[in-house]
DNA sequence: ATAAACCTTCCAGTTACAGGAAGGTCAAAT
DNA sequence: ATTTGACCTTCCTGTAACTGGAAGGTTTAT
């Protein structure tokens, strides 16, 4: 038994997200003292490293809570969960491609600068050319 | 002189979007036709097509503000310039390799399914385990 | 008795907009 | 002359995922 700060200690995870986490339904509500303070146990720490893991991937909260209930059911097939994985992948692809493109461009910009004045300033003539 | 929906279209940047870039002071005040329209000209494609360059390296809507206000003083040092670019040059880094560590994680996840039922699915094992 | 360190709920702010309501304006067609 | 459609205006709300703060209750220690 514990309560919410000692929680967010062993999960790392701020005390105040917890209470967001509860709000959103991706945490189950927690139980209450008679002062009505939250109460966790061993349960909640592995629930919340699971979901500190999958936002450690990435993962929009609405997805992390898909896993989370897809794991409820037992006999549901994985598919699912495949497919989470997998776009959540392809996402990340995407945003790689387009940080390299990015950098490309922001390296290029970044070597016209000779550090004269404004008025001559080929950063800012990159920027604004039609 | 054109008003908010034709420089919306000329410069590919949502009407909503320009009226709420003036609102936060990216753009001037625009200038009002007796029924209290917006009128616009050239010089505004121009400040449109700015920012939308800016926005495109993934530049903070702060940075750009300050790039546009820089530009207003001639005779200023460039340097702050090149700072926001090798800045905005370390961010995209950053983010790089992060997404290069994510997506080496996803992969590795994603192999792992080998699309059985979800009490033995292997990808959730992964993100459960301690 | 009181101070420190917890806890609670509720509200506001963050970023960069997008959507929608309610209402005014303008040009063209009827 | 009026009505329709396409504009325009402002204001309010919602998005994602929290974080910070206010106002107030509880517990523990001194």
């Amino acid at each position: 038994m514990m309560q919410i700060k000692q929680l967010a200690k062993v999960t790392n995870v701020n005390a105040k997200t917890i209470r967001y986490y509860e709000d959103v339904g991706l945490l189950p509500k927690a139980k209450r003292g008679d002062n009505g303070y939250r109460y966790y146990q061993q349960q909640d720490v592995s629930s919340l490293n699971f979901i500190r893991r999958c936002k450690e991937l990435r993962m929009p909260l609405a997805d992390i809570k898909r896993l989370v209930s897809i794991q409820s059911d037992d006999n549901a097939p994985c598919a699912e969960v495949d497919a989470l994985i997998t776009q959540q992948l392809e996402k990340i692809r995407v945003a790689q491609y387009e940080l390299q493109q990015l950098e490309k461009n922001l390296q290029a910009l970044a070597n016209s600068c000779d550090n004269h004045q404004i008025k001559n300033c080929e950063i800012l003539n990159h920027l604004r050319a039609n």
